[in-house]
DNA sequence: TGCATATATTCCGTTATCGGAATATAATGC
DNA sequence: GCATTATATTCCGATAACGGAATATATGCA
């Protein structure tokens, strides 16, 4: 078996920088393909392949006017990797708390 | 160009589950090789692989006792990843409060 | 019907992954 | 020095991503 396909999870689709800055843009507001062209000056093809696999993997939901198609970000689908990543958030809080404890600390002998 | 490599950053890295997993088990305590390899039963090879990934690109600090190597998650390396998923958090937040006054409305008629 | 616009798809070359099996390195103790 | 334990590395084969260029599809409008 090779590498897990781009397609196989949030993870694993999120981890190419391009398709998070395509979400990243798509969380403020729904957009055309042609938006997205000039939003990030890219070349078109490149905008329609990412915007594939952020589909397939159920990032991005599309809708038809015309011939535009608009895109937004589905965020649910995001929050497998906020759940996976928040138990870590401990780590920086508790070593906030040990600034705390020194800054107490250091605020007693100044005392 | 292809695929980003797993070693570029904490987003390619964290894409293979695998990986994901090792930083779990990290997340209580450090851990030798052979204790990795018990606890998640995978051939001791696959173990030292992925430590190697996880090692290049900083998300786990090794201490070496004798002939063993004890591994650590260095958590800050992950906050990029938090730090890029939590802006997406008001959504989920934002259905909540809709469901709230939905519940409010319907708190209303029942009373 | 024919042309322009909006978007998607295909083809290509380069690159790197992942698992498995085998082997190498390194430290310990006799 | 030699055997043993702990861990890392190498050598596959199969797979697929990514960018670029070219092309295809699909809709709208005169």
């Amino acid at each position: 078996m090779a590498r897990t396909p781009t397609t196989y999870d949030p993870f694993n689709a999120v981890a190419e920088p391009k398709r998070r800055q395509v979400l990243e843009i798509l969380g403020a507001r729904e957009l055309s393909v042609s938006e997205i062209v000039e939003l990030l000056d890219w070349p078109q093809p490149t905008v329609s392949k990412h915007l594939g696999v952020l589909k397939q993997v159920g990032l991005v939901s599309e809708r038809r006017i015309g011939r535009q198609r608009m895109y937004r970000v589905n965020p649910e689908r995001l929050k497998p990797i906020y759940d996976w990543i928040t138990p870590f958030e401990r780590f920086w809080n508790e070593s906030f708390d040990r600034l705390d404890k020194v800054l107490e600390v250091v605020q007693e002998k100044e005392i």
